[in-house]
DNA sequence: AATTAATTTGACCAACTTGTAAAAAAAAAC
DNA sequence: GTTTTTTTTTACAAGTTGGTCAAATTAATT
């Protein structure tokens, strides 16, 4: 169908998403300007709305992008592995991309505040879903003996809380740290943390 | 000085942070405008000018008051007190505040999602020399064979990270577990957690 | 009741917002 | 090299934004 897809769009297009990227993950939706992301682009504004028919269709073209990225993780989770180290490999997983996309974790932070307007309706089916299958996988491992019994669903929120707090909070790390990478220190406390709450 | 303060301002000043209390810490600063407040506050926008000097007047006012009410529970631990119970103390604490002020914490979560433009001193100096304190309180804790030997700031941060995501992402956890309190499990799964963490 | 002070409103700006449309420029296809 | 398609720009429309100002209204004081 879309085949035809020159070298310029491809270019611009993610000069775009970039842009609207950097822009959005620190203004919110509604905070953003398409003259800042075009500005950021390196475009002229009707040029990027020759590429995407809305600031709205950007920001939704990110988002789209984002719970793919998000959800996939958690899908690889082996039920046949070794459950301490499953769950650990997913918690690394997760903190490694807070390190390597903050902004994107910010994004996605800014849209859930606001009330998720845009993606409620992911939330509670691809995510609910997702969640729900993990969290009986964990009930399972917890009921074979394999790991301590404990709440599925407070366990990765728990998770999630820890690994994007360092991506979210990041200023405050940093003004508390002092500035530079605290991530491999997050990591040490988080593996920690979570092998205490796990092993029997 | 300012001992004159009608009943009208009181009762429009705060209608006023009310308002924008609940509009910023949806729409983050940017993305709020002053026809929302002053539509929120049953008052019209030149009104709210009369009290407010500028848009940036009530959202630093709230700010303010956010910073106080945020770093006074830190100070209101007792380095004689059982060091356990006083660390847990302080979360169940932030806890409460996550459930009985999502609003707040929303408020502040957007602010230093976006850099933290308006407090980076405040976080550099005041939040930063409190919670220096309380690290080096803990780490005489765990000298004195009170508490296991943990890193003091990341134990904070995850404390920190757990407890404002119920407030944060509340639209998340709503979507995962259902409509309802979760505050309530919540915390026992970080209780549980912080136990498990701190006794040797 | 009259005077003074505090409060509220309506009309208004200037700057900024998203988005449009036609024309100019650049690439690609032939 | 010419034609056709794609890309970019310029100019602009329509609505929104934060904020001002003087006049009108209300409340407090005497």
């Amino acid at each position: 169908m879309k085949k035809t897809e020159t070298r310029i769009q491809k270019k611009n297009q993610s000069a775009i998403k970039a842009a609207g990227l950097k822009v959005f993950s620190q203004f919110g939706f509604r905070g953003s300007t398409l003259d800042q992301i075009a500005t950021e682009a390196g475009l002229s504004k009707p040029n990027i709305l020759y590429y995407f028919s809305s600031k709205e269709a950007i920001y939704e073209a990110l988002l789209a992008q984002l719970l793919t990225d998000w959800l996939q993780p958690v899908r690889d989770i082996d039920p046949e592995g070794e459950p301490v180290e499953e769950i650990l490999n997913y918690a690394k997983h997760k903190m490694k991309m807070s390190r390597l996309y903050p902004r994107e974790s910010r994004l996605y932070a800014n849209e859930i505040i606001q009330g998720a307007p845009r993606i409620k309706s992911v939330l509670t089916c691809e995510l609910r879903d997702v969640v729900k299958s993990l969290a009986q996988l964990i009930n399972n491992w917890s009921e074979a003996g394999l790991i301590r019994v404990i709440d599925p669903y407070h366990l990765i929120f728990s998770i999630w809380a820890m690994t994007q707090h360092y991506a979210d909070f990041d200023v405050q790390v940093q003004a508390i740290l002092g500035e530079g990478d605290h991530f491999n220190d997050a990591e040490q406390y988080l593996e920690d943390m979570l092998r205490r709450m796990l092993t029997v």
